[in-house]
DNA sequence: ATGTGTGCAAAGCTTTTGCATCATC
DNA sequence: GATGATGCAAAAGCTTTGCACACAT
């Protein structure tokens, strides 16, 4: 009994929308974002659809932030920096978490560790130029 | 026009378990683990306090799994294990962030980094053994 | 007395879901 | 035709909030 994926406009365009910004968008964004081209585009379908990329690996959650979760395209590893201010989330490559030793870790404490997260909290870059001059 | 904090016994239970226990429990958690002693006990009072102490530092917010927010008591710098199997959260000690770069970062980028949490997900310890046995 | 904390319940908010309808296979 | 996807709107569920009352200073 395996079901077979129907071909939808809409979710393409979702994960092309979602591919497609550096953003780390929330589902409403997302969904404002294709309003004027599918003008009757439901909320409850980029949710849906969301929540499917999630599962079939083909997005991740980045987190829950002012109490919007929200998402990114780009599923290899990197950290992200979440503006206190603007409420931005960006991407932050170069921070390795090879070295942390993960692995000797989950020996020792028994757990099985599958993924891990690295999130920055503090201000973007727009928001430290903005205090300086203020 | 300084606002003077009057003590509050509830708010001071509320805190004492939430530094008591190891568990990074929601606001519901803490509620139903006070209500026997305190029959009257709100939620929104467990809600106002939590909330009051990750602004004055008493206290952090884990992050939101599973649509319920976790805190933490011991404010002291150290990562996380959130099991996707039973939802726990555990301390992970022995992770340190300090040679990550980060203040290098913060200069490439123009950035303001003034808080790293890095948050593990996989099978806490007992669910790997129910894993291995089943 | 004055200002702060709380209980209660309602409101707010994001996210999920049921069902009829439509599209894809 | 059969199965999957969507729109719509209602429901769900966690969290916040307004207000009257109680408590601390």
């Amino acid at each position: 009994m395996e079901r077979k994926e129907h071909f939808s406009r809409k979710r393409a365009a979702i994960l092309e929308t979602l591919k497609g910004t550096a953003c780390h968008p929330t589902a409403d964004w997302v969904y404002q974002q294709l309003k004027p081209q599918y003008p009757d585009l439901s909320l409850g379908t980029v949710y849906r659809n969301l929540k499917r990329f999630c599962e079939t690996g083909q997005a991740v959650s980045v987190g829950v932030f002012d109490g919007f979760e929200h998402f990114d395209g780009d599923t290899s590893p990197h950290a992200h920096l979440v503006c206190r201010q603007c409420g931005a989330v960006m991407d932050v490559f170069g921070l390795s978490l090879e070295g942390l030793g993960l692995e000797r870790l989950s020996h020792q404490m028994g757990c099985q560790v599958e993924n891990a997260s690295l999130t920055l909290k503090g201000l973007c870059p727009d928001c430290v130029k903005q205090e300086k001059s203020a």
